[in-house]
DNA sequence: GATGTAATGTAAGGGCCCTGATATGTCCAG
DNA sequence: CTGGACATATCAGGGCCCTTACATTACATC
């Protein structure tokens, strides 16, 4: 009964958007399960190793590299420091801006986390096969740089 | 100085689980913004689309469905109740269970999510090719089931 | 029928991510 | 030198997602 309208297309569940949530669903849900043994979660990881690239970054330099926004990467540059895992400081030059650093223990944690990654990476490239996964990698960024 | 550690593998950059995250949160937001017109937000219409396809579906149905804990279904169902696309009563003949419903408000603003979501795949599947989508269809689900 | 097990619904608290708004600082054009 | 554009940092509030924890109900097994 009821059935006045359009049947529904049940191909929600075939969309490479679903199938896109799931994959990424899956992989953060393990990594935050692995890096938490280590008491990190998955997008603290992610500021530390950027740092770990480049050090003395603002907040708002930060949040660019994480496609954040500044007041998201805030939030876990404050957890950061509340952990001392880096460390803020006025900028020499710039008055208004914090420039964020790694600590000494900040940078022993995110050498532990670089093996959890890269097992991490490894178990996904395992699933990608037979594909190559440079493959799929680059169709990724190109859905990511197609969405308007 | 102080490059005692490991030189950083840069290729953090090139990882797959890198590219995901960046689809699916360019993804995320595209649809986020798109289905905002019409005053949901992507998870409301996921739960709203799995209605359409049964009916009558308890809180704990609905969390599976979306491979999410009861307690953030639960969240998500009081909004969609709040908003009157929803409506819940007690199961006739399970005495704990609480069944959710479609309105016919939310049958309606369904259908206009569907054109929306139906849009974004299209956006999806034209940034994917000239690769196959079933293909990455595939390997994004061989990604998902083969975390641990 | 009593008891243990499983499933369900909720509450509390934390983390991440967003929009909107505010305050402060730099810098350039006039 | 002054006003305005621009960048930065931060607060407030909302939504989603998790873990931990608890109370209630259904059911199986004894």
């Amino acid at each position: 009964m009821s059935s006045l309208t359009v049947p529904p297309e049940d191909d929600t569940y075939r969309s490479v958007g679903y199938a896109l949530k799931r994959a990424q669903q899956a992989l953060r849900a393990h990594l935050d399960a692995e890096l938490r043994t280590i008491g990190l979660t998955t997008p603290q990881y992610s500021v530390l190793a950027g740092l770990e690239r480049s050090e003395s970054l603002s907040n708002a330099e930060l949040a660019r590299q994480a496609f954040v926004t500044p007041q998201t990467m805030q939030a876990i540059v404050v957890g950061l420091e509340r952990d001392g895992l880096v460390k803020r400081a006025a900028h020499p030059l710039h008055g208004r801006v914090l420039t964020t650093n790694l600590t000494q223990e900040g940078r022993s944690v995110v050498q532990e986390a670089h093996k959890i990654a890269a097992r991490a990476e490894t178990l996904v490239r395992n699933a990608v096969a037979p594909d190559d996964p440079e493959v799929i990698y680059a169709a990724l960024l190109r859905i990511a740089d197609a969405m308007p």
